[in-house]
DNA sequence: AGCACGATTAACT
DNA sequence: GTTAATCGTGCTC
């Protein structure tokens, strides 16, 4: 395979909302057991920024802002995997950007399926295409992401999940908005729109 | 107790 | 065709 469109730690290494914005577009890659399956990016939410408080990110909320074994990984380097359990049944996948020592992350919220369809298919009980990748949890399932990836570093040469810009060139109308599901966050932040998609396409959640 | 959700229902156009 | 409400599920703190 080739590493030539990879990105790498540098990318991962600014600000979330820069990070959440930059990867829309760019693919997902992932080497399972089943095979290998790609997804490009639709959608994604910003959690924390460099040097700013968010009470809707795991990492400022847990602990008094300090690490727990949950959210330990968002504090490490970028680069790295934060997978986590939510709702007794679903995964989350996201990628810890910023610097090391801040809980800074971007969760990956819808993908269009590219690759590897008929195995997201098998992995998401074969329902209709549409429906394959378009939500976090649906995401991390079609592409067997599970608590084994947390703390995968996706910069490595044998990782088994990266990012991959395949169509660096490419001009696409991005939108923001809230986040999704807050809950009891408190404002500012239930509002900020630290949401990013691609306008009109069809793979975006909701 | 609460949760960065999704499938299933039930009520509408 | 759509949106709104409900609840399962088990892990975190």
């Amino acid at each position: 395979m080739s590493f030539e469109n990879r990105v790498d730690r540098d990318f991962f290494a600014r600000p979330a909302r820069i990070v959440a914005k930059s990867l829309l577009g760019k693919d997902l890659v992932r080497k399972s057991d089943a095979g290998l399956i790609k997804g490009k990016i639709v959608e994604t939410e910003a959690y924390c920024d460099t040097d700013q408080f968010d009470l809707a990110c795991h990492g400022d909320r847990s602990n008094g802002g300090r690490p727990t074994e949950r959210t330990k990984v968002m504090f490490g380097p970028p680069g790295n995997a934060y997978v986590y359990f939510t709702y007794g049944m679903h995964w989350m996948f996201n990628i810890v950007t910023g610097v090391e020592g801040q809980a800074n992350a971007v969760l990956l919220r819808a993908l269009e399926p590219v690759e590897g369809i008929s195995i997201m298919t098998r992995h998401r009980n074969n329902i209709p295409l549409k429906q394959l990748s378009n939500g976090p949890a649906k995401l991390a399932q079609a592409l067997a992401i599970d608590n084994s990836l947390n703390g995968t570093d996706l910069c490595l040469d044998n990782s088994a999940i990266w990012i991959e810009d395949n169509q660096p060139n490419i001009k696409m109308p991005i939108c923001s908005g809230p986040r999704i599901g807050l809950g009891n966050t408190p404002e500012p932040w239930l509002s900020m729109p630290w949401r990013f998609w691609i306008w009109d396409n069809p793979f975006v959640s909701r």
